[in-house]
DNA sequence: CATTGCTGTTAGTATATGCTAATTTCAAAC
DNA sequence: GTTTGAAATTAGCATATACTAACAGCAATG
């Protein structure tokens, strides 16, 4: 396992991600997630290639290689802990911690991935609740937008595409839609194109787009309710 | 203060060390010290006098200017930042963490640097015993060459040049010499050009162009030994 | 079926960083 | 003062990473 550019590691953890989103992974995707020109995208995949970092099927699709995946395994692995370091270590917001942990992610040697991961006590999740590669959600995650009105909801975590926008991460976290705190599901309005829940900290509404990017856990209605209606 | 890549960072930071250990900052010592070849420094020292970043005299010597000196000390107290954590929250051995150091300290955002300093608790020198820009050494504080045999002297720090050298590192944690442990010169001797020391731990010996970048501070003889001969 | 439009690719450049080989400069030594 | 040798510089190249402009390929749409 060879040594990477940040550049190569950003790619390669970008696939990783839209893998995981079940999001096709394609150049154009790519250009658009890394802000980045469509020929510069081009060029650099042809030196993954070359590198046997990535395949591109005939659909022109990105599959990582055994070894891209390890690598970008390994550059996921160092991002939650930073970023769970950050926030529980140092205490930096878990809305801000993305930024300063996308820089830290490539300057980790695997020695101090090893005494860090040791001193945190081996978190399995980041703190947008992102497993850490080879943990996994529950099963029963959906997202939000699966969610049904009057369904009561504890946020799993917050999908990482959302995490690049410090303005929405700070609004959620002002509405306490983070990992950990429940929800009751309120309405999905087709007008307005969003959902409106309520929570014990008041009430809140999220576009569609949005809510297709949380995830969530069902809460079964507590025996009190059920018992007594 | 905009933003400059690690090799400018790199060559900032080795300038600011030449400064300190008053080493006369040429562009051959870069290459020697970089490990690159002199016109490729010749070629970076241009893009940073364009940049503002250094000054060449007409003798040819390469001087920080305001802004390179100022980012020059955050990138060296990012980094002994660094080595205080790695060693002291971490556990990694006092004589390794320069390695990690020197990925880290490209990589940690002003934010990371201040909560990261809270954390630690403003420490003020590193593991090497390097004080933070901005802190100095005790005044009587000489370099081991200049004790004489007899004395009694308690190491303050491992002159930074020796850092590069993990194998000679762990030779000198071996025999104890590292900040705060005390030795006692016993003689310098011009044929082998060494220095023989003896602590608590057993006796050691330096070569004289180690002994030239440890810096000691002399410790004055207890009065046990003065009053009763 | 032809058009539209997204996606991918080529061509042409630019900059930062690196190298080797060759040449220049300049101070110190003879 | 001429020589010598280290240091600096120039020339010539290579690679990774970027960009814009232009073009090609192909699928969906009318």
């Amino acid at each position: 396992m060879t040594e990477h550019s940040k550049v190569i590691e950003e790619y390669l953890l970008t696939l990783y991600k839209l893998n995981r989103a079940g999001e096709p992974a394609k150049a154009v995707t790519l250009a658009n997630r890394l802000d980045t020109s469509p020929p510069t995208v081009h060029a650099t995949i042809l030196r993954m290639q070359r590198d046997g970092l990535v395949n591109v099927t005939k659909t022109k699709e990105l599959a990582l290689t055994k070894e891209g995946q390890s690598i970008a395994e390994d550059i996921a692995y160092r991002h939650n802990l930073s970023e769970y370091f950050l926030c529980n270590t140092l205490g930096i917001p878990w809305y801000e911690v993305h930024q300063h942990a996308h820089r830290l992610e490539h300057a980790m040697t695997p020695i101090v991935v090893e005494k860090l991961a040791e001193f945190l006590g081996k978190p399995e999740f980041c703190p947008h609740g992102t497993p850490m590669p080879g943990t996994e959600l529950p099963e029963n995650t959906i997202t939000l937008m699966e969610a049904q009105p009057g369904m009561t909801v504890e946020v799993a975590m917050i999908g990482e595409v959302l995490e690049d926008s410090v303005d929405l991460m700070k609004i959620l976290h002002e509405h306490k839609v983070m990992p950990g705190k429940q929800h009751k599901v309120i309405e999905k309005t087709e007008v307005m194109r969003s959902i409106s829940l309520e929570s014990k900290e008041g009430p809140s509404s999220l576009p569609f787009h949005v809510a297709e990017k949380i995830f969530v856990i069902e809460i079964p209605k507590n025996k009190k309710r059920s018992i007594q209606p």
